[in-house]
DNA sequence: TCCAACCTGCGATTAGTTCGCAGAAAGGAC
DNA sequence: GTCCTTTCTGCGAACTAATCGCAGGTTGGA
């Protein structure tokens, strides 16, 4: 599907759920969709969105990712400590990050089933995380030995 | 074992690793143990800290829990958006929230092996959570039919 | 007892995000 | 198209959680 095609769907889906389409709500789905698959901050979209549109201001972006995302059409994941970042809800996936290099991994939602499962079971609980992250260390670090738990104590940042 | 017993432990445990115990550490350790199986954010944990000794600063208790964290003695966990919560190593484990009202359970840190597994063997990633939070809904909104996904938005705050 | 390394009180500062307001624009009704 | 209500936006100020630099105080090994 075209991203002009894909744009209008969304847009769509915005009406139908009775939230207006503005010039604000366009270009921040204009340009994730344009950002692929990678996931950007508020920041950062921001910038973006002036480099066509220099009216919109920063705290617009922020309510319009807020709005997204209450529509289902955006995710919030927030990767380590860095701010919120943003992307297409499209194929639901997860990340891995490492403690030791910042390194990340994706991986699918379908990876929590076991989790899930086991939650409902036992607490009647529905998992549907919209974003999780889970920390740990890459195949990398691990070889290295960088940092194994029980080391002596260190900074991470 | 007694708390003042478990106290020591831990304070052992921090001279073991050359950080040293401070007056600060020992009260902010000596409140968690007190609090038992409850995590605190860390104003309340100043808060608490300083009802018995009021000279020490907040800014102290955001780096002691910080050094405690690292020392592997403290675990933090962000629930939902509130500010960041810590308690004792003690048995590891994380928490679902409900995205609808707040409610949380506790699952344990083994409930996650299959999601280990396979990070580890399709990444080679050594998952190794300090804490997950897990969002979905509660049984209890579940039953209610509450905010169920695809309906008309609405607002979690 | 001495001393270097480390820790703390304190206030200022930052980063990220939210808010209140008054004016602008969306979109349904006519 | 025009009107009108509701929703959205620009703007700056405010807020919260957390961090930092500094100067003085404390810890614990020698």
């Amino acid at each position: 599907m075209p991203s002009a095609r894909r744009l209008d769907a969304l847009l769509d889906q915005l009406r139908d759920r009775g939230v207006r389409v503005t010039a604000a709500r366009r270009a921040v789905l204009a340009e994730l969709l344009d950002a692929g698959h990678d996931h950007i901050g508020v920041e950062e979209l921001a910038a973006r969105v002036r480099r066509r549109t220099p009216t919109i201001h920063l705290s617009t972006v922020y309510r319009t990712v807020d709005a997204l995302r209450e529509s289902g059409i955006l995710r919030a994941a927030r990767l380590g400590d860095q701010p919120v970042a943003y992307h297409l809800a499209g194929d639901a996936h997860h990340h891995a990050v490492c403690r030791s290099c910042g390194a990340t991994v994706e991986f699918p939602d379908t990876d929590l089933d076991d989790l899930r499962d086991r939650l409902a079971d036992r607490h009647g609980f529905a998992a549907d995380p919209e974003h999780l992250t889970v920390s740990g260390r890459c195949r990398r670090c691990v070889g290295r030995g960088v940092d194994s738990p029980g080391t002596a104590p260190g900074h991470h940042r």
